[in-house]
DNA sequence: AAATAATCTTGATCCAGATCAGCAAAAAGT
DNA sequence: ACTTTTTGCTGATCTGGATCAAGATTATTT
């Protein structure tokens, strides 16, 4: 896999994706100041495309831009000194990219791509001047900032509390709420482009037992997986063995 | 422990703590639009003491304000629906909590004090309020937020790949670095808020294990715990031991 | 000051998941 | 089409930290 900044400069892109399922959506047409849906020009200064193994961005890259997914998948990560890795995040079309380091002047973090994927960007300091005259969308930005601290906080427990079966019912319960978000349905095979190596990663397994997990999930007749791509048939089965974070009220 | 809302409300602090080194100090200052060290009115609308076991906010409770420690501690957690807690992070003087629920209109997380503890109550929407006429005010804010985001990825590092050993001296490393931001010095021993379970239930180990790794601590010289207070010996080691993250660029 | 409850501590045992190993299947490169 | 590399799979073994247990301190209540 070469790990190169080479960045093929905005196509027309080969699968349609509207903007209304993006993350940003609210914050672009705030921008735009209009109901064009598909005109997000005004927050997002260009688009380009990232081939496999393609960085987004390195550890100590200075920091201009945030990025959107617009299509196709971005794993991000940070590391210790002595080089190992933690997966943060898999990013799929709408997600938001770079929110960690915008305090800041370095990306702490990497981001790569997993697949051919096709990034927006926005500059920040563009961001902060059109913010002025359009106060509302710093308002959105925190809104989104907030989400992605409470998933922070659904990671920890994850990774904290849970065992394996948990960990992987979990992941898949998240991964199959993000296909019947952008498909409306389950039912067309979801392609998985991150491996078992960087799914274990992310949970913090190994390979070994993500694949013993996922073998077990197949005998119990959950889901299905074919080479790349999942199948998802019982999703009740799979929320009971998740334990997911409770978000109502709890009487004392 | 009495777990109940039971706020004091404003009072004469017993200890003096200037606003200087509060994570707020800034958007305080922002706000209020001057140089006066201690008065921050216009942001903070009331301070308020918690009472050990109090709880700031409960999970479920409907979202008005963000919060900052004024003087004392506090610990927030989020839970799975089968009642296992994940403690998120220890908070002492300057931390700012609440920001996970600012995309919603309620707690998923819980906020409870360790000691007796002042607060600054700062209204969600009068800061959105302020910050139409002072637009660093949102800016700060998300700058911030950025910074929690980046601690919570390093968190899932250290629960993902790191040790008991390396958990507890990364730890231990970021406790004293609290206490030299505050103190200018390490000699004065730090008391312990947060029990040994608290400890491991924050790390992902059990309180067995914290006191075990604790003793070795001690053993070789590292630190010292009295009752409830810690003596910091040899930080170098620790540091060592901690394995943190790296934010230098790494030349790949 | 005594009673009670919570927390800390240390040892013995256990087990979920890591590690090691080796082959199978895909994917990528030639 | 063939080689090479990466990823996936499955079994055998090992181990770090969990669990269980029980006494010692410290904190809280009466």
């Amino acid at each position: 896999m070469p790990k190169r900044y080479i960045r093929t400069v905005s196509l027309p892109t080969l699968e349609y994706t509207t903007c209304k399922d993006c993350g940003m959506y609210g914050l672009c047409r705030l921008a735009s100041n209009g109901e064009d849906e598909n005109v997000t020009d005004t927050l997002v200064r260009r688009r380009f495309v990232l081939r496999r193994g393609e960085f987004l961005y390195r550890s100590g890259d200075s920091f201009h831009d945030i990025y959107v997914v617009r299509h196709g998948s971005i794993k991000t990560y940070v590391f210790s000194d002595d080089g190992r890795t933690q997966i943060t995040g898999f990013h799929g079309q709408g997600e938001i990219i770079g929110l960690d380091a915008l305090d800041g002047t370095h990306f702490a973090s990497e981001a790569i791509a997993l697949e051919t994927t096709n990034v927006c960007e926005i500059s920040f300091s563009h961001f902060q001047g059109l913010s002025r005259n359009i106060p509302d969308l710093l308002n959105q930005m925190l809104a989104i900032m907030s989400q992605t601290i409470l998933r922070g906080q659904q990671m920890m427990l994850l990774l904290g509390k849970k065992n394996a079966t948990e960990k992987l019912a979990t992941y898949l319960m998240s991964l199959s709420r993000h296909i019947l978000d952008k498909n409306k349905s389950l039912h067309p095979p979801y392609k998985l482009t991150m491996s078992h190596r960087d799914i274990g990663n992310y949970l913090g397994l190994t390979q070994e037992t993500v694949c013993r997990v996922l073998a077990r999930f197949q005998e119990d007749g959950i889901i299905k997986i074919e080479t790349k791509y999942i199948y998802f048939f019982d999703i009740d089965r799979l929320s009971k063995l998740a334990s997911e974070i409770r978000t109502e009220h709890i009487a004392d």
